[in-house]
RNA sequence: GGGCUCAUAGCUCAGUUGGUUAGAGCGUUGCGUUGACAUCGCAAAGGUCAGUGGUUCAAGUCCACUUGGGCCCACCA
């Protein structure tokens, strides 16, 4: 021990300089190592962009605890960290600090603007990685990746050939999710749904054989009206049924559409007459292509009205709504309009409602990648934790659809597509459905088909024709195309990928199990055909006291930097895990991590406590050893088989990913069993051999157990232990000594804490002269009912009036019994072999009838075949047993109760 | 529309395959504390486990329904 202790625990300096040292020393990096089992986890990439909130935190602890867990018991443990280039929200940074210099994108150009998204990285991608180590993150930092790097961008391009080869990989002209703010495309993933109060608009569509009469139709989006290329009608619709075929004039640009018929239409919604917007709708989509009508785009990708719009080309699609239902209205063809509820895309990066839009974009196939990620969940080689999440995985699974995966964006992976001028036999940039691959038919040759050019390397020429004038596709790939590579592509030797592929445990949010859990597994399979992690451990979504979740713009968030700098990051980290039930969402408020930090300054003083008492020479001995010698007192038995008896609990528990309950655990035994109980005990006695060594030996091992949970305390104060060795990560979780847990034992104690308890409560109503004292020697041989315990102050009581009872207020141990005194009473317990006494204490009537009722229930029980013949062997043996005890014991108080009349 | 999830003390939540007396933290109240710790200790009060019905010898726990929250998915214009 170096310096004094100071009263209370001080976690700024202590954390940076052990973060520090623990860095300096390599305690972090993990290497394949044959004589050890590997374990590994892949820390979910936060986005460079990330700033650490309380999803991080929580996401991340857990991970750490699983890292040092396995580490301290004698894993090859890697936590491999890195970021993800987040190609829209990198982008959308980039651009908005831009703006500030009166600059867009284009007036760069893509090399420059990319220059300056680096620029960006290089200055501030780095924050939230500083930011996990703060938390204390024993991530091996020499690993360090990032989705943008050389390596790792091989293998994306290498990832895409490959479905391209196999013809999993295709381009096709679909109503894909826009983003007019962002422009660019989005996947369905992208593009959750939220509910809005909309509109729905009646419009007339007069026909045009009469156009005082008009067919009624409903929609949400009037300004698709000008993209419309038909009404359908359900063919069993009776109103209808006489009308398909008819021609229509479509209101404002007086274009003539035709009435179909299609089963697709609800006749229960709206007039049961739907307009069809084949470009501006999917649904129109797949109806449009059914019944080959004209595909009409009336938008501009910003989401401005466009040439086909006529004379509201130009406008906003918003301000062009309500133009033309202006238009619409003077000229008496709006009906009329109700409020009404529908959910809209909403982009998830700028949350502008999604425009429903026909483009060209890249798509991989997705249902031959999805077989074997299901069937690997199904068999249970891949785990989820908790297992309701299964269904949801599976349920996306089995509906998967195509992935979108081209943006429109320029930071990103570009996509290796090469067109050769030459080759291209005419095929139009311009939109045409016609020329849509057809995603069923194989691609012959893929690297000559029109000119198209898929290559894992930069072609300079067209290697059909020789021609140098090609250009590659304009469109990077989406972000999660990269993502999905992670286990594997973040190693880049192969003697690593070989020896920690597939990884252990995966830990992550519910609301990417889309976006990331089930295209890795997808990935693992196509790409290195093995599963890519065993375990994945969801955990729940952190959200204020309110239920809401927690998010900067709602402005309910706790600022996990703002608590670590407040309380300490041990404290954090402990109120956190403390209250992560399995996969249930977390409500959290600043208490929780005024307990950690409290938990923390408890485990300060203690460790202080022991250290002021400690006389090293004594304690640096072995403990099975010193066992072996000493006989060991019922106290120091006891908290030897309570420490143990914790350890065989926190180790199950974290094995089945229960931190919370781990974390409970520690808590209770250090502060409620060792603090409250053990260290007031020893108080008389601490000086004695024994005393000294155990004390000792439970704290240091103890730290140990506290460690994953509290990285910084734990190491701090496992400094200043006279038999350290190391840093405290480099230790051996300890090993389960089974044969010290002594279950009698620690009933005992539990009984004389009873005992002590009531006796303390008792101790306000004695009136009694503490000129004298008296000793009142107490046995225990069975748990005490709150009767027996009422029993038991009337009975202390009564002698106290008759004696009248001493003070002491101190702990005192005489003859190797244990004395619990208090200001009036004295009492000494012998509190090995209490075993004669109590008996006395549970003399009363009430509690015989009680028995008595008890037995009558019981002996009902066991005299009904079903229980005997249904129920488990164990619990009717166990209730035989019981009942055998309450006749024993009923017979005893009888004899009691004679004996004291 | 489909799926998931929750309802337990004033508040926030635990409660393992059904099994004696349903737990913790905070809050409240009372008592205590100059020697590890007031970021403390001890104790008390506080529960018809949302409701109804069912299965069972036994239900907070399993089943059905009802009520009221939360979340996810889905193309109803």
């Amino acid at each position: 021990m170096s310096e004094e202790l100071g009263k209370q625990y001080n976690p700024k300096d202590t954390e940076t300089k052990w973060y520090k040292i623990w860095e300096q020393n390599n305690l972090f990096s993990a290497k394949p190592s044959p004589d050890k089992l590997p374990y590994c986890i892949v820390i979910p990439p936060p986005n460079v962009t990330g700033i650490l909130h309380m999803g991080h935190a929580l996401n991340n602890t857990i991970q750490d605890i699983l890292i040092r867990y396995k580490k301290m018991k004698g894993f090859a443990a890697l936590w491999m960290p890195g970021t993800d280039h987040a190609g829209i929200a990198t982008q959308n940074v980039v651009e908005k600090a831009l703006a500030k210099e009166g600059l867009r994108r284009q007036d760069l150009g893509r090399e420059k603007f990319l220059d300056r998204v680096w620029e960006w990285k290089q200055l501030y991608g780095a924050t939230i990685i500083t930011q996990l180590k703060k938390l204390g993150c024993a991530c091996d930092w020499s690993r360090e990746r990032f989705t943008m790097d050389e390596a790792y961008s091989r293998s994306v391009r290498a990832a895409f050939v490959v479905l391209w080869e196999k013809g999993l990989i295709y381009q096709g002209d679909k109503v894909i999710n826009w983003c007019p703010r962002c422009q660019t495309a989005l996947s369905d993933e992208e593009a959750p749904h939220q509910e809005i109060l909309g509109k729905l608009f009646y419009l007339k569509y007069p026909f045009k054989d009469n156009l005082n009469d008009s067919i009624i139709v409903a929609t949400t989006r009037p300004e698709t009206m000008l993209g419309d290329t038909a009404v359908a009608v359900n063919p069993k619709d009776k109103r209808y049924k006489k009308l398909i075929g008819t021609t229509l004039i479509l209101p404002l640009l007086n274009r003539e559409i035709k009435i179909i018929s299609d089963a697709s239409v609800d006749m229960e919604f709206g007039t049961g007459a739907v307009k069809i917007t084949p470009a501006h709708d999917p649904n129109d989509y797949l109806t449009g292509k059914k019944h080959k009508l004209e595909f009409i785009n009336v938008m501009h990708p910003d989401g401005r009205m466009n040439e086909n719009a006529g004379n509201y080309s130009g406008m906003d699609r918003f301000t062009a709504r309500s133009h033309i239902l202006q238009d619409l209205s003077d000229r008496g063809y709006l009906v009329k309009e109700e409020l009404h509820k529908l959910s809209a895309g909403h982009c998830y990066r700028c949350h502008t409602i999604i425009e429903p839009y026909l483009s060209r974009q890249w798509f991989v196939k997705m249902e031959p990648l999805a077989k074997p990620a299901i069937e690997a969940v199904k068999n249970g080689k891949i785990t989820f934790h908790p297992a309701r999440w299964t269904k949801v995985y599976l349920n996306w699974m089995e509906n998967i659809q195509d992935w979108c995966i081209s943006r429109q964006i320029w930071w990103g992976h570009r996509i290796p597509v090469y067109y050769c001028k030459e080759c291209q036999t005419g095929k139009s940039q311009i939109l045409n459905p016609k020329s849509q691959t057809n995603p069923k038919s194989k691609i012959q040759n893929p690297k000559i088909e029109n000119g198209v050019i898929v290559s894992r390397t930069n072609p300079d020429k067209c290697p059909i024709c020789g021609s140098m004038d090609i250009y590659q596709d304009e469109d990077v790939l989406d972000t999660w195309f990269s993502s999905w590579l992670w286990p594997f592509a973040t190693f880049e030797q192969k003697a690593d990928l070989d020896y920690f592929y597939p990884t252990s445990t995966l830990v992550t949010a519910p609301e990417i199990i889309f976006f990331w859990v089930a295209r890795m597994i997808m990935a693992g399979f196509e790409f290195k055909q093995q599963i890519p992690f065993k375990d994945v451990y969801i955990h729940g979504t952190v959200r204020d006291s309110q239920g809401k979740k927690m998010s900067k713009s709602l402005g309910n968030a706790l600022d996990p930097l703002e608590i670590i700098a407040e309380y300490g990051a041990d404290a954090l980290r402990f109120g956190l895990i403390s209250i992560t039930t399995q996969g249930q969402d977390i409500y959290l408020s600043k208490e929780r991590f005024q307990q950690g930090r409290n938990f923390a300054n408890k485990i300060w003083n203690a460790s202080r406590f022991i250290l002021i008492n400690l006389k090293p020479e004594d304690v640096n001995v072995d403990l099975c050893v010193f066992f072996k010698h000493e006989q060991l007192d019922i106290v120091n038995r006891w908290i030897l088989s309570r420490f143990y008896t914790t350890l065989e609990k926190v180790d199950k528990e974290l094995d089945s990913f229960k931190f919370n309950e781990a974390a409970n655990s520690l808590y209770s035994f250090f502060w409620h069993e060792f603090c409250d109980w053990y260290l007031e005990l020893i108080k008389p006695q601490i000086g004695q051999k024994q005393t000294q060594v155990v004390m000792y030996k439970v704290l240091e091992k103890t730290l140990r157990l506290i460690h994953p949970f509290m990285p910084f305390i734990s190491e701090e104060i496992w400094q200043r232990l006279p038999c350290a060795k190391d840093s405290i990560m480099q230790q051996n979780w300890p090993h389960l000594q089974s044969e010290l847990i002594n279950k009698k034992d620690e009933l005992q104690m539990e009984l004389a804490f009873d005992l002590i308890n009531t006796i303390r409560n008792m101790r306000a109503e004695l009136e009694i002269n503490p000129a004298s004292r008296i000793n009142i020697q107490l046995t225990v041989i069975s748990k005490l009912t709150q009767k027996s315990l009422e029993l038991l102050s009337g009975y202390i009581k009564n002698l106290a009036k008759v004696n009248n009872l001493t003070l002491t207020d101190k702990y005192i141990a005489q003859n190797n019994q244990y004395a619990v005194v208090f200001k009036d009473l004295h009492i000494v317990m012998p509190l090995e072999g209490i075993a004669d006494v109590v008996e006395q204490l549970k003399k009363t009537n009430l509690k015989i009838d009680k028995l008595k009722s008890e037995i009558k229930i019981k002996e009902a029980m066991l005299a009904n075949k079903n229980f005997t013949t249904r129920a488990p062997k164990e619990i009717v043996d166990a209730e035989k047993n019981k009942l055998i005890d309450m006749h024993e014991q009923a017979k005893k108080l009888e004899a009691v109760k004679n004996g004291l009349r």
